[in-house]
Order: C-alpha cells, then structure tokens, then sequence
DNA sequence: CGAAACTTTGATCTCTGTCAAGATTAGTGG
DNA sequence: CCACTAATCTTGACAGAGATCAAAGTTTCG
C-alpha cells in the first residue's frame, strides 16, 4: 500500500534503555507509538500495586491507538528498545485521508479485541500448567514471525512479568515451568526455554493467538 | 449524525427467545446485529465444553464487528430479545462511506477492548468477592444508562452465567452472594439484587466499566 | 400438579498463594 | 578479572480460597 510510505515520513525514532517507561496509564495520549525492535509489557494497575500484565508486544506492534484520548494502559521497556514516534494530530489527519487505513486501523483493532478476548478465555478457565504452556506456545508462535523459526524460544521478561501476564504468582510460574521440564516438554535454558512436544499437552484449545499486522 | 438515519433503512427486525442462539463463534459473519431490547451473552467455548462469558450485551449495544470476517464469539439471548439485523455488505458500504461513521466504529471498538482489558484486570487479580461486587456495581452503572435508575438490579442471567463470566463456579457465586448479604451491602431478591453500601467495599478500583455507545 | 432446571448449603479436597530460605545470575567497583 | 552486593529465580513447608462432590431447597414451566 502506497500510504504506508507516506506514514514512515511523520514517524520520529526514539529509543528507551531496559525497564524504563514508555507511557502511563490515564496519561493524555498525545503521541502513539510503532515499536521497531526490543520487547514492551503493557500493563495496568491497581491501586494497591497488583498489576495486570495486558500483552507482550514485539516489533511491528501499536502502542496505543489512534484516536484513543488517553493510554488505556502503561507500557515500558523490556530490554533495549527502539520505536517509531507519531503525533497523534499527524496520524489522525493521515488516518484520516484514506478509508483504506481506515480500514486497516478497524482490523486491527478487532485484531487486538480477539487477542484480549482469548486471554480472557485463558484467565478464567485455565490451571496454571494450560497457562504457561499456552504461554509458551504462542510467544513462540509471535516470534516465530519475526525471527528465524527456532524451538529455542528465549523469554527476555521476568518470571513476575510472566505471572502477572497469566494471572499466577511467581513462584507457581517457576514451579510449573518445573513441572512442565519434569514433564520432558520443555527445558529450561538461560534467558529462555527449549519446547519439545509442548503442543500434546495443549487440549487447552487447538487455538493460538493469532500474531497481528 | 444524519447518517445514523440512513442506518435505519438497512437493518431488519428480527427476534429471538430465551435461550436461543443468534450466532456462534467461527460461522462467518455475513450479518451483524444491533440489540434493540433484551440481553444477550457473549461467550467463547473451549473443547471440553468451559466457557468463558465475555460480556453481558444491552441495548444499543453492537454484537459482532463490522469487518470481522467471522464471529469471534457466540451470542446467545437471555430472555426474549428484539435486534436489529444488517447485511455485513450493506454495513460495510455503509461504513465506508462516511469516515464519521468509521471513526465512530473506531472508537467503539477501543471501547470494547479497554472493557476487555478492565475485565483482565479482574479475572487476573480479584478475590471472587471483588469479583462478585464489581460485576455487580458495573452491571448496575450500565443499566442505570438505559433505565430510570434504581438500587434494586435485575439479574436476568443465570447464576452459572455470572459464573463463566468472572472466572468462578456457581457454587462460588452463590456462596459470595450469600457472603454480600451477610455483610448488609446488598440484598438478594427474586431475580435481582438490592444494593445498599456496595460501593464501599469495592476497593478493588475506582474504575468502572464504562458503557458502550 | 409434577418434573426439570436452577439455586443454596454443607463437607471435603486440592491447587495455588503465602512465607521463608537458598541458589543462581547480573551488575558494580576495585 | 574477581569480589561483593543486589536482583532474580528456585525450592520447600504450610495455609487458605475456591473447586469438587453431594444433597436439599426453590423456582419455572408444561
């Protein structure tokens, strides 16, 4: 699409070194972001500290929505991170100009609906063990899009980042992950884990999350 | 908007009886639906037969997405329901021809995935009685936006339903019901609750969800 | 009225959370 | 490069919220 051209022309590179913020939650969202490398948590939190980790997102991705007021959520930095920078008013007018990103915009935010909709699925119904696998296999599956296919997956977030993800402590994480190399499906390596046969003990769902834009 | 009369014209009445199914999960979404009266849940099924009860839809609500190839949830009436039906065709034609209109779909759709994310939030971190308090006070705040409003809250959902919606069993429900009542903050009413100091016990969030259009 | 569906309540069990102590890794400055 | 400290991760023991199993009570509806 000729338009997407055009976009690359308003976006500004930024850059934020490892566990620093990128936005708040409730902040007026003035600018929107397109992550090019690293990793970003999205997350919300209460009041009393428990936080909800939303997604992992990786390059590729939108931070924040156009014509969203305010950051319906934060986002920081896991790792060395670099992201394209747009004006909110830019890209609405820019949005604005053509049905067809329109159009694009609307798919992807129904994109982001069914992820959040299929987590929802997950938060309510699984045990810890069809948490983490399910874990496991999608952010393979989303890295598998970007990166060399490899069964080595590394997992740069922390063990917290990860519990407060799939709604567990951290503790049941590492104690699962346990499990799941006790198991034979899984070892865990430094920085990441190597899947073997993790999808058998998938009778979760035969679904995954589908990997956006 | 003037063109929301327009809108009119295309869509046709159809009803529906308690129970009934208006569409599942996957079928191709060659209609979208805009409910006119009654209440309707959307849920998502896994294999084993769990479900995962996204939302309680009300009037004025949209079910499914324009642009959505298929549906990405059932939807089932609660009670008898009056929709109004349009053809994804005449939708999409109709959509595409105002960006009025395409920025209003935009801006619904951010608002279905901030609830969706509010309902993570919960799901991940709450105790099934800020469960319960908050599915309450937010069903009662979304009611208040369609009728007079009163404390006393019809529940037209099952039991189980609220079950599947806050990640719980209905036994669960019942017992925190139970729970509420002995604490004086509601009363427990045929087909409904009665809400007195509610709010106080929900230090969960400030937050509510905020209903759609 | 009677059967089916739904809800409440009770007893027990289990998974995950909580608390605590080590082990490992990462980061820093000498 | 190494020693030292802080941060992260793993593992253990125990406790508790919610699940499970079961039965009784209530509502709905033909």
């Amino acid at each position: 699409m000729p338009e997407l051209r055009e976009l690359q022309r308003l976006a500004t590179q930024v850059y934020f070194r490892s566990g620093k913020t990128i936005f708040s939650e409730r902040a007026v969202a003035d600018t929107v972001f397109g992550l090019s490398q690293g990793v970003v948590r999205l997350y919300k939190l209460l009041p009393d500290g428990r936080r909800q980790v939303l997604a992992f997102a990786l390059p590729g991705d939108f931070l924040g929505m156009p014509f969203a007021e305010r950051y319906n959520f934060s986002a920081d930095a896991i790792g060395e991170v670099s992201l394209c920078r747009y004006s909110r008013d830019d890209l609405t007018r820019f949005i604005q100009s053509s049905p067809n990103i329109m159009r694009l915009i609307i798919e992807f935010a129904i994109r982001e609906l069914d992820m959040a909709q299929d987590q929802l699925l997950l938060l309510g119904n699984g045990s810890a063990e069809e948490k983490v696998a399910m874990f496991l296999v999608s952010w393979r599956n989303r890295l598998a899009r970007i990166t060399p296919f490899s069964e080595t997956v590394p997992l740069p977030m922390r063990r917290q980042d990860i519990a407060d993800f799939l709604g567990l402590k951290l503790e049941t994480v590492s104690r699962t992950l346990a499990k799941l190399e006790q198991k034979n499906v899984i070892r865990i390596v430094p920085k990441g884990v190597f899947l073997t046969g993790l999808e058998h003990t998938l009778m979760v769902t035969g679904r995954t999350y589908q990997p956006q834009i």
